[in-house]
DNA sequence: CTCCGTGCAAAAGGTTTGCACCTGG
DNA sequence: CCAGGTGCAAACCTTTTGCACGGAG
């Protein structure tokens, strides 16, 4: 995992991030992971790393995270968020009714783009925008 | 041949769906409403209409309409999920970070068609999609 | 008379909060 | 030291389930 930390700037508000094993970890499954990954999913992979992590604690490192800009929350499943690496290349995602696998989708975004740029004429800023396709994927037609 | 004695089993048939106060209100509000709404705006609504619904007879309600394709929904806020009319025109949201409202935006789909017959191509059924635009609109800025 | 609509209570399941203690820098 | 990291219990909030009854067709 060869990720490049920003140098930070040093702005009062923000939290300086320490070492944790908990956050490398972290680090380290969700850039093996294929697809976003749930609080509970992330919960499961670190049991079955017997590292044992307190299901508030990785709530709130999660969302340090976040915050920080390093991963990107993801609503895939009405009932529950998931995360991915920040560092990934824009993109969207397909996600499978039947399976609940999710796999990534390259799109053109020019039209996204030209949309964009039309609602900020009009006044509003557009910060970033979402774009899931739902169906059933090859394994379970 | 050992002729199976066909069985008098029900095909899953659709419910009957039969008048009702609350469905009639249901569709009332949703058709007056420029957002989608949540169970619990709907509940505010009818509440100060006079009318007293119980919160897990409206989820089943909903539920109904969703089923038998009268009713969509639209995940926009990541805690709950809201519903619109179907009968509306295809069209996607823009999503005020700051003060919740949602406006509906024209999207041309040419792009979306072209995605949809790759993946369709890759033997991926696809059976909808949803695109969604966050920023900050126009009163909050 | 049979489903559907409804209400109430409680559970379920994901997420947040409060408090106390530990620990890296 | 001090702010960030952690654990535990409990609160919170939306949604679901079980059970019972009444009413439309």
């Amino acid at each position: 995992m060869n990720r490049v930390i920003p140098k930070e700037e040093k702005i009062p508000t923000e939290k300086r991030l320490r070492k944790s094993k908990t956050r490398t970890l972290l680090f380290e499954v969700l850039s093996e992971s294929a697809e976003p990954l749930s609080i509970l999913d992330i919960l499961e992979i670190f049991a079955s790393r017997k590292h044992h992590i307190n299901k508030t604690t990785l709530y709130r490192e999660v969302e340090n995270l976040v915050t920080s800009g390093e991963l990107r929350a993801v609503q895939i499943d009405s009932r529950r968020v998931s995360y991915e690496l920040a560092s990934l290349d824009h993109h969207h995602h397909f996600v499978c009714t039947s399976c609940d696998s999710v796999a990534d989708i390259v799109f053109p975004e020019e039209s996204i783009e030209k949309t964009e740029a039309l609602l900020e004429k009009q006044g509003i800023v557009v910060t970033h925008h979402a774009l899931e396709f739902f169906g059933v994927c090859k394994m379970c037609t």
